[in-house]
DNA sequence: GATGCGTTGGGTCA
DNA sequence: TGACCCAACGCATC
């Protein structure tokens, strides 16, 4: 390219300054640069038809991190002499728009392995071959390559971590010195008719004021994201002896992990700075952990499920999805409600569905359990359900890693040890006995007394009315009995893998369907037999 | 076919 | 808190 023509820097992800490779080369040389963000309405735009305050795809509180981020990138290009041009509509033909209108020459923006960026990114690309812009589009939002790693196993994802690693090996880009660190940009050009816009607040995209009580305590943007590094980092033996597995779910005042997934799901930190930070401290300490369970193994984690979504049709689907197990999930809109509504009746469930709704975000194990319980460990309900909620109201939610957990979590694929189930009573009371997670993130069992809280339908009535809370009208009674449930789910798991095993994974709809029916059969035998249980006690 | 392994279960016992 | 058993899966490797 010429020098001194016009580029087009493209946000998506990748939300910040340092380290981003597409910025630096979109800079290089340009006499102008345009940095844009696309506003989708379909993304952003209020929904009230939606199960939550926010959009059609997005909580509310998503869609505020997300614009935090945007205000935050738009002050920091401002400091370097430009800032953040920000437009509204498709944004395939906006991008059309600005490129013809400003006669753009060099377009970069970083490369992204969702379904949704490949199939836009392909118009992109042939438009701009078309209109002759050259097109910069580097791989800098993982430590690795995905095609890289998928391409050296002869074509097919690796499926477990460690055949991952083995087959990564050393990640050489993640070791590669930083871009370079940006002191100014070229101005901004002639914008012309091409509707910019200032990043917009909650209230300007039409939320209203008071949508929640409580909306998340993370703030969005690359600036939070190097304070929130940085205090991390600070404490040195903490991430020389993280263990993820060893972490406290119900720690909230205080959470047992870093909080920087929402920073690295939009990019506002860089995936190979927080990687070279973590060696720096592995290096000046006598022992660390190692992966999976360090720190470090956490952003390989990362990598390991972009790689496999990357390289799987339709992960993100029971239904095609070679790598899932088919299974005759319950349907019951119902339950589904109850679930995403904390309205089970489990307390540990219910106050970490209200930490999802209110924060956006909670602990990786307490994700485990509310995700065991809908799937295969009580519900029996379809993981794309779960999925699906997560999706909407995860302030860190991400296709590739949302996706693959719950296709581990519900035993559908990674993970198949389903006769492994985290209780819903016993699990969190291991951590917080006095159940202070529970009282904080459910106030209407604030006073129930700590023997009961985990299962308050076993209070004497003396009890939940000095408690101030009435089982059955207060909170809820539970909506099935653990006991009985997690052994049926796993007889249903037995019976369904079985199904696999013999059809070699080929499972039809009707297969599933007649499943489906003796499984309902079964349930009906074994109803008789629970009522008289329940009329016992 | 046997064997070993897999990020993080529950329960009991010392 | 850790060691051990329970019950037991799929998958890779030999």
């Amino acid at each position: 390219m010429a020098s001194g023509s016009n580029s087009l820097i493209w946000f998506r992800k990748g939300l910040r300054i340092h380290d981003n490779p597409a910025l630096e080369y979109a800079a290089k040389g340009s006499s102008y640069l345009y940095p844009v963000f696309v506003i989708d309405p379909h993304y952003m735009e209020p929904d009230s038809t939606a199960f939550s305050p926010g959009s059609a795809r997005a909580g509310v509180n998503r869609i505020r991190f997300l614009l935090e981020s945007l205000a935050d990138l738009d002050s920091s290009l401002r400091k370097l002499g430009s800032r953040l041009l920000v437009l509204k509509g498709e944004p395939g033909d906006v991008l059309f728009r600005c490129l013809k209108e400003w006669d753009v020459r060099r377009l970069c923006f970083e490369y992204d392995t969702e379904p949704y960026y490949q199939a836009l990114d392909i118009k992109v690309k042939n438009y701009a071959s078309a209109a002759g812009i050259e097109v910069f589009s580097p791989v800098s939002h993982t430590l690795f390559n995905p095609a890289d790693i998928i391409q050296k196993n002869s074509g097919r994802p690796p499926l477990s971590y460690q055949s991952f690693l083995k087959i990564a090996g050393q990640p050489s880009w993640a070791s590669s010195p930083l871009s370079t660190t940006i002191s100014s940009l070229p101005p901004i050009g002639n914008v012309g008719n091409c509707g910019i816009s200032n990043v917009p607040t909650l209230q300007e995209l039409g939320y209203e004021d008071s949508g929640q009580d409580e909306l998340t305590p993370f703030r969005g943007g690359e600036s939070e994201a190097l304070k929130r590094l940085r205090g991390a980092m600070d404490e040195k033996e903490w991430v020389a002896k993280f263990e993820k597995p060893k972490g406290d779910p119900s720690a909230f005042l205080k959470p047992a992990t870093t909080v920087l997934s929402p920073y690295l799901k939009f990019g506002c930190l860089s995936s190979r700075y927080f990687y070279q930070c973590i060696q720096d401290v592995q290096k000046n300490v006598k022992t660390h952990t190692l992966p999976p369970v360090s720190l470090l193994g956490q952003l390989l984690w990362r990598d390991f499920f972009y790689t496999v979504a990357f390289g799987t049709p339709n992960f993100d689907r029971m239904n095609g999805n070679r790598i899932c197990k088919q299974i005759p999930w319950n349907v019951d809109h119902e339950l589904v409600a109850a679930w995403r509504d904390a309205r089970t009746g489990f307390p540990w469930i219910d106050a970490i569905m209200v930490q999802l709704q209110k924060w956006g975000w909670m602990h990786h194990l307490a994700r485990h359990c509310v995700a065991c319980f809908l799937t295969r460990g009580d519900l029996f309900i379809h993981w794309e359900k779960g999925r699906d909620v997560f999706e909407r109201l995860l302030i860190d939610s991400d296709w590739a890693i949302n996706n693959g957990n719950w296709l581990w979590l519900s035993c559908s694929s990674f993970f198949y040890q389903y006769n492994r189930i985290y209780s819903p009573i016993t699990f969190g009371k291991k951590y917080d006995p006095n159940g202070d997670y529970i009282r904080h993130f459910l106030p209407i069992l604030k006073d129930m007394p700590k023997e009961y809280i985990y299962e308050p339908w076993t209070a004497p009535l003396s009890i939940q009315t000095k408690a101030k809370c009435i089982i059955g009208k207060d909170y809820p009674k539970p909506v099935i009995s653990h006991d009985t449930a997690s052994k049926e789910c796993k007889r249903k798991l037995a019976e369904a893998y079985e199904l696999n095993k013999k059809l070699n994974g080929v499972v039809s709809e009707e297969d599933l369907k007649m499943l489906r029916r003796k499984f309902e059969e079964d349930h009906q035998r074994q109803e008789p037999q629970t009522k008289r249980l329940k009329n016992k006690n």
